[in-house]
DNA sequence: CATAACGAACAAGTCTGATGTTTGAAAGAT
DNA sequence: ATCTTTCAAACATCAGACTTGTTCGTTATG
């Protein structure tokens, strides 16, 4: 669809100059004015910017993530290459807990053909293996957040203490070699800090852009985790100081 | 899709026959082999019948219920109509535990733009509701069951069990004046007691086909009821016999 | 009141998914 | 072993859905 590659074009601008007119954006992107109207609709729904008349403002605020929707498909083929890494990491017949987030839906889809127990933390990933027949499909309780629905609250961090896991998969905002993993949000934290206490093994996924940087809530420290698997274009003093402090990283 | 009409044609000849051919089910189709075989691999895939070299045999017991992915065409108009009239019984507000089943899920469509809160015992359902911003949605734990996605076992009772309810929505697959509701499956029974004894006001929901019928699994007896939605087909014998039981039964 | 922006409705173009046909391979029968 | 039937992958075709642009009446704003 040539529609996305437009989105990210107005999503950009927007976030960029703050606020920009209908046909400011019609003529950046070669579009009609209508159809960034409707893109704009779109767009607002989504959470991303806030419609006047004769433009839009952006709504994300410095250092927010962007909704769901946008970052699933950013950089997709270095987020298969990590799933590709982490499947390969897991062994038939154990049980998964899966952090949300769009790099461990990707892990979830290649885990589909696999004969796993699997607990997904976001229904993303719960309905990515819902039609999976060799995967025991097992659902925690919680609220999802809108547009993430990741699974948060006492009913998640209750499923989670009834089971124990082989291995956690967890996804983050920031690795840092000290800080650790850090999350945006401090529900997901909470449910993170869950998945880590019911699992024996804990791998850890981010992309390199990941690296160095601190999100809000602290989840771990980088001891915690046993392994992180990252792409090629990660700083060599952050996976190195990963390596010192006895995580296995595995570059793709 | 007009693809519909055929799977249900070639469902209920396998089913009526036992085992039919290729060949056959083409002619009785009138579409070509080809498209029959593509049916016949998605039917084996949903477990209706099983395939062999020529032709197809039937995998559901008699008595058994047919996928979902078939129930939840037919007699849509029904449900919608049984669905507006539940929610027209729900005030603003309220919390609501939703039970798994294809009519529920047409409930679950019709409360989508009410300000509730809503636990749907279905992955279904929860997929319907879960890009509706007024809705708080809340996922119970569980296993969910293939194709049906009814969420079971210790994680939904242990849900449920946390929570309460000012009303819950029942579907079933028997309603009885004296054996009361049964199901088909007994884990789907043991959540709906709990959902029963988690809510302050019960209703049911039923086509009129449901009616005199008794399935495996016992439920609750009629007592426990509040009220019953069905259609104006239902037989007036057993509506009676509810109503005099106690339970204020509408037909729409 | 005038102007610009909006959104509903329609038309054109595009894309996706379903269906049928062909064909080479595999399974089963003779 | 050979022949027949069935299967499934590949390609062609078609219909319907979705996207986009245009027009035009309505609405908001100065």
């Amino acid at each position: 669809m040539g529609s996305a590659e437009r989105l990210r074009q107005i999503t950009d601008a927007v976030r960029a100059a703050g606020s920009v007119g209908v046909a400011e954006l019609a003529a950046l992107t070669g579009a009609s004015e209508m159809t960034v109207r409707r893109d704009l609709e779109a767009l607002a729904e989504q959470g991303v910017l806030e419609r006047y008349r004769g433009g839009a403002r952006s709504l994300l605020l410095r250092g927010a993530e962007p909704p769901f929707a946008l970052r699933s498909q950013e950089g997709l083929e270095v987020k298969r290459r990590i799933a590709a890494e982490v499947a390969g990491l897991i062994a038939d017949g154990e049980s998964v807990v899966l952090d949300s987030g769009t790099t461990c839906l990707e892990v979830a889809r290649a885990l589909e053909h696999r004969r796993l127990t699997v607990m997904p933390l976001s229904l993303h990933a719960v309905n990515a293996l819902s039609g999976a027949p060799q995967v025991t499909l097992l659902v925690p309780g919680g609220r999802p957040r809108p547009g993430e629905l990741a699974l948060t609250g006492p009913l998640t961090a209750a499923s989670l203490a009834a089971l124990r896991f082989d291995t956690a998969v967890l996804g983050c905002c920031g690795v840092h070699a000290t800080d650790g993993l850090t999350a945006y949000d401090l529900d997901d934290a909470a449910v993170k800090q869950a998945a880590i206490a019911s699992s024996r093994r804990v791998i850890a996924v981010a992309e390199a852009a990941k690296f160095g940087r601190t999100a809000l809530a602290h989840v771990a420290p980088a001891t915690a985790l046993h392994a992180l698997v990252t792409d090629g274009t990660a700083p060599d003093e952050e996976t190195g100081a990963l390596t010192r402090a006895g995580v296995t990283v595995r570059q793709v």
